[in-house]
DNA sequence: ATGCATGAGAT
DNA sequence: TCTCATGCATA
């Protein structure tokens, strides 16, 4: 009973002030994109001249020549080597500029943008005082400047304080705050090292602030004395397991990624299979490539 | 500190 | 099915 696994996904109302949209220009390899179906059929079939791409030209063929398992596992030697052959990237780079004599880079503005406002949380009450100041901008001046600073501000004096990351993330539950729950150790990290989107850091910053002066507060008051918090062990059920995708497999997802960083599902099945894995493991590797782009640290934004 | 994963909500 | 916020498990 009771295993204090508790914790529901609040969605929070972190997310209700999230509406700064940064956009990432994030202009990689991507001006392939267009022609991306080409590319990954020529790669295979290398004879069918079909010069436009149709919407429905890859199919299966795809992947086929690249990533041909050159994978040889040979290089496992003890430090990641940096040096590896990566065959792959230089196939597919030259599988490109081969098939690509002209360009017509689409161009496509890039934009798709997602002005998510959706708060995810029941959208504060706001009773019957909706302070609705529309008329002048209501602009969240969110520079990363001062997101920056306030992480390290946050961890220098959370250091200070002798709290670790996965305290803080529990300690914020008893904070209280409507919506806010705990978070863990993950989080909490994510944030003092920037490595979270720009809204959630935005949306993250307040309760961090919020804990760190209660957290100051407290410590003034009782001063060197009190109990410290009895950490309960836990009794773990099944442990999830955390599948592994080894390098020369995830060098080629790399590859791939440049290239195409939104394979439908057709490819993202052949990718699968030439790397011999699963499907969905595939997909969410390519989800979670995505997500990282768009992390501060990265993103263009910045 | 980070990789792979889940889930809710938007599309 | 994707995006986003998050987290468990692990290097």
């Amino acid at each position: 009973m009771m295993t204090m696994n508790g914790k529901a996904h609040f969605s929070s109302a972190l997310d209700g002030m999230r509406r700064v949209c940064l956009n990432s220009p994030q202009v990689r390899a991507n001006i392939f994109a267009g022609f991306d179906e080409s590319v990954l059929a020529a790669a295979d079939l290398a004879s069918s001249c079909h010069a436009a791409f149709k919407p429905d030209a890859s199919r299966h063929a795809a992947a086929a020549a690249m990533a041909t398992h050159a994978h040889t596992h040979a290089h496992g030697v003890g430090g990641l080597g940096p040096h590896p052959p990566s065959s792959l990237e230089a196939e597919l780079l030259e599988h490109l500029s081969s098939s690509l004599v002209d360009v017509h880079a689409p161009l496509h503005a890039h934009h798709h943008h997602h002005h998510h406002l959706h708060a995810q949380l029941p959208a504060p009450p706001t009773p019957l005082a909706p302070p609705p100041p529309p008329a002048t901008a209501v602009h969240v001046e969110s520079d990363p400047r001062e997101l920056e600073a306030f992480a390290e501000r946050f961890k220098q004096r959370r250091v200070k304080l002798g709290v670790t990351q996965a305290d803080v993330g529990a300690a914020l539950a008893s904070l209280n705050m409507p919506g806010v729950g705990a978070l863990s150790q993950s989080t909490i990290c994510r944030f003092e090292s920037l490595t979270l989107s720009h809204n959630n850091m935005i949306a993250l910053r307040p309760v961090l602030q919020a804990w760190l002066d209660e957290a100051e507060a407290e410590r003034r008051r009782a001063n060197g004395a009190n109990g410290s918090a009895p950490l309960g062990g836990l009794g773990s059920e099944r442990k999830r397991k955390r599948t592994s995708i080894a390098a020369p497999e995830k060098r080629s997802l790399e590859a791939y990624f440049a290239i195409q960083p939104r394979p439908s599902s057709e490819k993202i099945a052949a990718i699968a299979e030439k790397l011999e894995l699963k499907k969905n493991v595939v997909r969410v590797w390519f989800c979670n490539q995505r997500q990282k782009q768009k992390r501060m640290k990265y993103s263009a934004a910045h």
